[in-house]
DNA sequence: CTGTTAGCGCCTTCAC
DNA sequence: GTGAAGGCGCTAACAG
């Protein structure tokens, strides 16, 4: 075979095995999400996908018939969905389609398909117990924008809830608000948590788009971090440390949601294991932006 | 066929007329890049590939070895092959696979692929026209990040040389720098160009990731544009529209540009068309950041 | 112009 | 264990 140069023809090995060694990544294309995000998940999977000799047909319609179009036609193995919604219109299509399928996000009902997610609830679960015991008692939570929590973003949803159950439970007072990745929007927001008598002293942050001029809006109020104010973000990794001044963040593990979700639909492929719900569990990093409260 | 809701497998007709209907997008994940902007070609691609009828397969390790792989199993009609540098070391097996190709971006020698790209040396001198017609004598611009110029991505390398041609051409004052996408460093930046004796009292950026920044870090030092200091960015139409008050423009059309590599493939596989390069005309757009020279 | 059939290149079963 | 052959589902060429 190697002296020939010899490789075999995809098409008649997909045609007599009846696999094609393709996975199909559903990634829409939403004005709201932060494509820095979606770009580390797209990664993460195709590099996954490669270590099980799977290549990925990238769609990015949202519209279901091309999900199955490329079913019904046999051109993948298996199907990933990006995106979420809480009742997204795509899972009844997906259930029904008979297919191996994994949904990167949790939504309401996942009707028998996998799915995988970071935990973003215990992600602001986490990220308001660090504050809380460093003494702040008064929190803010700057979210996703307003597009992404209307049309319920399951991360978004999750991430603002997960806020909110701590810090009721904590007895902290809080207030959130969704923000466009603008810096008129940013600073509107941040007059709101500022304003009235019990103004934050600490800050939760889950829009990677607002970390490049958080820091100045912050500096232009006169605001030290942290001396002032605490901030904690809600991001990838690399996005968090990448800052002059690290950020204390509570990491997107990207490439771990990504590996998973395509061992998920490998597994499915092949053992035919059941539908599972996955949650990665957040985790906290140090960084120079927290502190005992003022 | 629709009562029996039939639909053919797309292994057996590849099979048959050794025609797979998909085409390889190879897009390397570098550190330097915008993602911004790289999705906008990715999703201009996908929607175009439809429209002819094939579906986009998603190779994002730069490793020609992959590029071989899905040729030589013959995955793929057709490649396509984005963030190209001067001296790309894929364009030699490319350019031996004797596969339909396109590259978008201009390499140093194409060895008979085809290629397309927007002008962005053009883009830059229209800039510099522009600001020359409104009575700036000193000009700056600030490009893409040092990483991206050290590995003469085509982009960067081609706009920053139209910005030097065309303020030599003209006897315009400028300097350049390479800028990293965050405000310690954007700050560096400007300190260069307005210091000295001969400050600029315009800036051209070719830099999506610094325009969040821009405007806090001009204020910052007393700067109001355009009243003291007048800017063109090149970049997407959408980004530069987005921002509060809207950038005076030279737009990135990625649609176009993702458009064309699309037709330029398709028109190569069907026709067997000659290797053709294009390069797409760049347009001004005005918006509220230029004004007469103080 | 319609209807038939021989492959396309590989996998998998079955006979040996 | 090794080896031969049928068939996967479609296309394209060819005969009628």
């Amino acid at each position: 075979m190697a002296r020939l140069n010899y490789s075999p023809r995809s098409s008649a090995r997909a045609l007599a095995s009846s696999r094609s060694n393709v996975l199909g990544l559903v990634v829409p294309l939403r004005p709201d999400v932060n494509v820095g995000v979606v770009m580390q998940f797209v990664t993460a999977v195709v590099t996954t996908a490669r270590t099980f000799n799977q290549d990925v047909l990238l769609l990015t319609q949202d519209d279901p018939g091309s999900i199955e179009r490329v079913t019904s036609q046999s051109m993948v193995d298996g199907l990933l969905m990006m995106d979420i919604e809480a009742r997204d219109p795509r899972i009844p299509v997906l259930a029904r389609l008979q297919k191996p399928a994994v949904l990167i996000g949790m939504p309401d009902e996942p009707r028998g398909l996998s799915c995988v997610d970071f935990d973003f609830s215990g992600a602001s679960r986490l990220a308001v117990r660090h504050l809380w015991d460093l003494g702040h008692r008064s929190i803010a939570f700057i979210g996703s924008p307003p597009a992404s929590l209307k049309r319920h973003a399951t991360y978004a949803d999750r991430a603002l809830q997960g806020f909110t159950d701590a810090a009721a439970s904590l007895g902290a007072a809080s207030r959130s608000v969704a923000c466009e990745a603008d810096s008129p929007q940013l600073a509107k927001s941040l007059d709101a948590v500022f304003s009235g008598k019990n103004p934050a002293t600490a800050l939760v942050v889950h829009n990677e788009a607002l970390l490049p001029m958080l820091r100045e809006e912050l500096s232009l109020r006169g605001l030290a971090i942290p001396g002032d104010i605490s901030v904690v973000v809600i991001a990838p990794a690399d996005v968090a440390k990448a800052a002059a001044r690290p950020w204390t963040a509570v990491s997107i593990p990207a490439m771990d949601i990504g590996r998973s979700a395509v061992e998920m639909v490998m597994d499915r492929l092949s053992r035919d294991k059941p539908a599972e719900l996955r949650l990665i569990a957040p985790s906290l990093t140090l960084g120079e932006t927290t502190a005992e409260a003022p």
